[in-house]
DNA sequence: TTGTATGCGTTATCAA
DNA sequence: TTGATAACGCATACAA
């Protein structure tokens, strides 16, 4: 080791993955990185990997299913022993390279089970089923949703479905112009809530709106203050919190916070495990949890002036 | 190629790296990689790579100077062809290994000539000059500024010095109490901001606080809110946009736009060039924009309201 | 054009 | 324990 450190001696990598067999390498392929909340999740499984030895092998598409094979083929020709994929909706050939190839894989925010290959994620739909029961506590019947594109998005697809189906469950009702798909983003949220504010007050009108992430949070906040609309008197808002920012918007939103870090983490155990050819630990399930940050926001209904009055009462 | 299809023939990058002696690989050492604007850096890095044959190797420490040679040196060890890294401050080994090794390497986010390396950024200073002669223009003359840790943090570091030099150069004053630095974040702009709340009013007050990024700009805005101080009719509040939120805020932001993309897009252009024994292009040095979001925001003064009297008269 | 041998720097195997 | 040697899979230079 002295005469390591005296001649700068360092290992040539390629002659030892060669040898080896194995490049301690690990892929990721995460379309859209910039300005979302992958971040998170990404430094997440590089911390993971990097602790026990593993590098991060980055790949950012700038589109989701950018067509080419070449993406995953460029990591496989790299050597990576495992690969992170982000979503469950991958292309044709992905998963079929990579059982070809015998490599680990694995597929972040994705739902755990329903693929039949190895996946981490939370309960998506569960988030939005929260987010509408505490909007029905609050006493609000009418809802609008302003969120991702569902198309190519399965994630925005399934907080979608939860939300509709547990308006339904509750027997609430939707109001039609304030159900928004758009892209992710500060103008985006903008300009979906303008469109909400013409129909607010009227009989298609809500009285709280869901914000698919916390970028069109903001950017429906915005319109509302421009608009005059208090909130949440007026109009209450809760957000998913992808970024984790909402709950520190102005107003505070009520929020429900993703565990977007946990993801990366326990992905990165699992392929830590695979890659060693142990099995991999049971993965405790994430949760999601409401954050309340909005004290007011509460609808007065008749039947809950009449549970007040009645509480009054028996004292 | 047909046999290749059909075998599902996949090159060894390994052996290839060995023969060419050349892994076509760029390492990336970006710590706090999570929680900051450098995702939108390295997406765009990455980008640049990838359109010529490049894969990512991306390092995150969770800490910047996390005193461990074995970072570069894993990195090194897997063969990167080049290293793009951030910021000017270095650990003492990086820059002897990185030339022993004669790899390429490039510091992003970092003035151009001052450590006599590749660097690619922004002039930080311009920037908070900016941002003081805008205030400046609207009669400001006591300001605050709350930015990032100087100590750690050589980005913050230039803001604040470029926010003093010019706030000097133009005779206007600092508010003692309004000189706040801190951790970037939500948390702390608002606990920032509680204490300038404090001074408000009094003869130690500002007229205007500079926030040094985003997220402190947002928890700012979400203490004076909660203190019912109007912004920007009682107290003006502008921000750089590492992240490109504060104009949308609510109220929205006056800011400085900062060519983060570019940098990224840059040092991959400029790697790419060394990697090939080219000479890189010149770099055209890149721009910050002051993007005026507030309408409002002047502060009235005596020669302003004498001017505002004359011009009445001269109709 | 097609085929063959050698080197790349390390690990692993086997013999001494 | 130490030393020599054969893979590892590809690129390249040279020969046919």
């Amino acid at each position: 080791m002295a005469a390591v450190e005296r001649l700068g001696y360092v290992a040539n990598g390629a002659a030892r993955a060669l040898a080896m067999r194995r490049t301690m390498t690990v892929g990721a392929i995460v379309p859209r990185f910039g300005g979302s909340s992958f971040p998170t999740m990404i430094q997440a499984l590089e911390t993971e990997l990097s602790a026990h030895g593993y590098t991060l092998l980055l790949s950012a598409p700038e589109h989701h299913l950018s067509k080419e094979p070449t993406i995953l083929r460029a990591l496989l020709e790299r050597g990576v022993d495992a690969v992170a994929l982000l979503g469950e909706e991958q292309l044709a050939h992905v998963v079929p390279m990579l059982s070809a190839s015998r490599t680990p894989f694995v597929m972040m925010w994705a739902p755990p089970l329903s693929t039949g290959h190895a996946a981490v994620g939370f309960d998506e739909q569960e988030a939005a089923a929260l987010v509408v029961k505490h909007l029905s506590a609050l006493g609000h019947r009418r809802l609008g949703f302003i969120g991702g594109l569902t198309a190519d998005n399965a994630r925005a697809l399934r907080r979608f479905h939860g939300f509709t189906a547990e308006v339904a469950k509750r027997g609430m009702t939707i109001s039609e112009t304030a159900m928004i798909e758009t892209n992710y983003g500060f103008e985006q949220g903008y300009a979906a809530m303008e469109r909400v504010i013409q129909v607010l007050g009227t009989s298609d009108g809500p009285t709280a709106v869901v914000c698919g992430n916390d970028y069109l949070a903001a950017g429906a906040l915005s319109a509302l203050d421009r608009a005059g609309v208090k909130v949440p008197s007026e109009l209450s808002i809760i957000s998913f919190n992808d970024n984790d920012f909402a709950p520190y918007l102005h107003p505070p939103l009520t929020t429900v916070r993703l565990p977007i870090r946990e993801i990366g983490e326990q992905a990165g155990v699992y392929l830590i495990a695979r890659m060693r050819g142990l099995e991999p630990p049971e993965r405790s399930p994430l949760h999601v949890e409401l954050v309340v940050r909005q004290s007011t926001g509460k609808v007065p209904t008749n039947s809950s002036r009449r549970r007040r009055a009645a509480r009054r009462i028996t004292r």
